[in-house]
DNA sequence: ATGCGTAATATACAACAGGGAATAACGAAA
DNA sequence: TTTCGTTATTCCCTGTTGTATATTACGCAT
């Protein structure tokens, strides 16, 4: 559960060397949106609750409610519409912005990860004769 | 000098959204190569010491040389000759295969700039329409 | 042998991000 | 009115990351 995300650095197994990317979606304040949070937004779609949502990706609820915030103070429709009290206590929703961004970011996501296949197939065989220099000729 | 690097997240002036991406090249630890580390390389390279390219770009000399000691721990010919003493007291220069694993990352690099630029371009008005939503139809 | 400027290394310190826990507000339902 | 679970907010603690500083090793030049 959330322990071998793409955004952790394991490369525990296989090849030496590999390629990574990362990208975000960038606001007035700086991150609008990456992949914790596109994860997080899918959460509360999912649970219909920060708290849940952020006990369900073993992230504090103080942080995943800043990330939320986060993104809701940098775009003029919130991502996340939330209520206190009633029943169940409140609870959150993805709104239609919401649902747009997330399928924007998936998007672009997509293709970064075609992007770096594609650098894989390029750079390969010179990088494993970088980080693994058997039997090159110096 | 060394003070907006394409790393920092400022997006002070201009759009509100922009797309932005990084990339590293892993290797058996993790990060083998990246943004930060090709700069210190270069600057490595120009001044022929760890302690003035690390004064260069204000950065600690132990954070510069922990660098270095990572890269040339994750590649069988290092990157980085360091010699202790002698004339000028020593110094450091980038060897062939720190060359090779520079040019890589720098072509890497820049391909991922035209991807960015290529993903602006598609989502550039759909991310418009997310963050400054002003004659939405919802 | 001494001086010099660097590499290499250890220790202490500061800054920051994030976790944990505590608390109040809230509003439907019982 | 009381109960309940969540949102919203605050305070403290901790781990990590990087800086600052000090010390030693080194080897050429004088």
């Amino acid at each position: 559960m959330a322990k071998d995300h793409p955004l952790k650095k394991t490369t525990k197994g296989g090849a030496a060397a590999g390629l990574r990317g990362r990208i975000w979606i960038d606001g007035k304040e700086g991150t609008f949106l990456g992949y914790g949070r596109a994860i997080l937004l899918e959460r509360i779609r999912e649970h219909g609750s920060i708290t849940k949502a952020a006990k369900s990706m073993e992230m504090s609820y103080r942080h995943a409610w800043q990330l939320v915030d986060s993104m809701n103070r940098q775009c003029s429709r919130p991502l996340v519409e939330s209520a206190t009290g009633g029943k169940g206590g409140g609870g959150a929703r993805l709104t239609e912005a919401g649902e747009k961004a997330l399928m924007l970011f998936w998007e672009f996501y997509a293709d970064l990860q075609e992007f770096l296949t594609r650098e894989e197939k390029v750079f390969g065989d010179t990088l494993a004769g970088i980080t693994a220099q058997t039997g090159g000729r110096g």
